[in-house]
DNA sequence: TATTGTTATACTCTATAACTATA
DNA sequence: TATAGTTATAGAGTATAACAATA
């Protein structure tokens, strides 16, 4: 059962159970972020997913949680000043939402706060980061292709 | 503000954006996987975590929740017939939590319906399979071994 | 005393269903 | 009639604090 590197290429499979330990210490990095700041793991991702505008409804999808519940995490993103919602003129029954300067600044600072991912990154020659960067790239690629 | 590849090799901001977005939706097609075998993500992932048997204490720490949490989700999973609890013979305080064949074949099922990242992963050459695993690797060592 | 696991409690997240306002 | 967002509600996840059993 190898579960480490080899002098064979690794299996999908291989592949597949390093990359569910690796996304399980990034998601960890990134919940301890959040937590410095004062976000919920919930509210920590919508403020980094709020670079530019988004409807309630396609938040929901991004989260992958019911519509519904977006109502009360935005409620209180808003309250704390670190987003806005705007009535969409084109069609009066959608909310934009919108990051304020504060939610932007702090969506920047839960990715500064990321040192253990960022130090890691850091360790690599830029070989090895562009080589990262062109993989992940063509497994993103294919996974949110896959879902149209 | 590149955030593609380009010409020169990315920066560690760039590399960290794609591995933000890489991990979000492989995050997704683990939640899809788990709802769709009727287990929670918090579930799903602890029946994942028990390839060998671990103390309450050490479960915790690995979903990095408290503790007291911990009993309530293996009390769901022994109702189910997927996990037991066997008091440590060398420390009778500490409980070690054990998969039964239904949990380990359950947790096998999870790793089978993730069929995104899977087919992902079968987009790549051996070579660059390889190369992933190597890198994956260097960023997972470096992450868990800063952290001790 | 310190540690493991449990219980009780309160807050957050999430899905479902019913509602409103717009289209 | 269909869709975007909201409200109400219930089930699940989570942190805090206090407790029992064991070390």
């Amino acid at each position: 059962m190898p579960h480490t590197s080899s002098p064979v290429s690794p299996t999908a499979v291989d592949v597949m159970a390093t990359l569910t330990d690796f996304c399980r210490v990034y998601q960890q990095d990134f919940l301890t972020a959040a937590q410095r700041l004062d976000l919920t793991y919930s509210q920590a991702k919508l403020v980094c997913l709020l670079a530019e505008p988004r409807a309630m409804r396609e938040l929901a999808e991004a989260l992958s949680c019911d519509a519904s519940n977006i109502t009360l995490l935005i409620d209180r993103l808003e309250q704390r000043g670190l987003v806005e919602r705007h009535t969409d003129q084109a069609d009066r029954r959608v909310k934009k939402v919108v990051a304020t300067a504060e939610g932007t600044a702090l969506a920047q600072q839960v990715r500064d706060e990321m040192h253990g991912v960022r130090a890691a990154l850091e360790t690599l020659s830029p070989s090895r980061r562009r080589s990262l960067q062109s993989i992940l790239e063509q497994l993103h690629g294919h996974m949110t292709t896959s879902l149209d």
